[in-house]
DNA sequence: AGCCAGGCTACCG
DNA sequence: CGGTAGCATGGC
């Protein structure tokens, strides 16, 4: 038997379909087309900055700020004096740092190009760590990588899965190795995990 | 009035 | 290596 299976299932009928990654603030359930294009592509970027330790309702005030000030477009970020970026993101807390991160990742989002970017290099920039480079990976670009967050440990802890004491890709492997390596399941069972914890 | 949110960096021992 | 202070708004 696969107990991780198993409790997607279950998550499932309780839950739901989620619709992550939500954009334009609307969630789109059992439509895992987005992004559609580069400029919802860099919005999702955006987005897993702006929700760092911080409610998705609070992030989304930052990117309504963003875009009603046209800027989420990588060259305005870019251009932007820190100082205002800061201020516009307020909402999301941790602006100061956030409106540095965004910088930050907007750099590498240009130098690729339209690449998909390794899992090393996002971590190579500051602000970006593993669960927000895995989010970057998983929401942005399609790439199956089970994205673990507070939630995700809590919720197999509470399942007696895990003791709590592993480390990060030591998670990330149980999920890997018993579901099909499959963006949309990863995409789901995360979301599923966040709506069963949150509450 | 506190506690916690879809974390990360810097610095400590 | 692991542990922790600091960063900050907003909802309950």
């Amino acid at each position: 038997m696969n107990k991780i299976k198993e409790l997607y299932e279950e998550l499932l009928k309780k839950h739901g379909y989620q619709g992550w990654w939500p954009i334009n603030n609307s969630y789109t359930p059992k439509d895992y087309s987005a992004p559609r294009d580069e400029k919802e592509r860099y919005e999702i970027i955006l987005g897993t900055i702006l929700t760092q330790n911080t409610t998705w309702g609070n992030a989304e005030k930052a990117l309504n700020s963003l875009r009603k000030n046209h800027l989420v477009k990588p060259e305005r970020i870019l251009s932007l004096n820190e100082k205002e970026l800061a201020k516009t993101i307020r909402s999301a807390g941790y602006y100061n740092q956030k409106a540095k991160y965004a910088k930050e990742i907007t750099k590498l989002y240009l130098e690729l190009k339209g690449r998909i970017p390794t899992r090393q290099e996002l971590l190579r920039v500051k602000g970006v760590g593993k669960e927000t480079a895995d989010s970057i990976l998983l929401y942005a670009y399609k790439q199956p990588v089970f994205v673990i967050d507070k939630y995700t440990k809590k919720f197999l802890h509470r399942e007696k899965i895990i003791t709590g004491n592993e480390k990060y890709e030591e998670i990330q492997r149980i999920f890997q190795e018993k579901l099909r390596k499959s963006y949309k399941k990863f995409n789901e069972y995360h979301a599923l995990i966040v709506a069963e914890m949150k509450k």
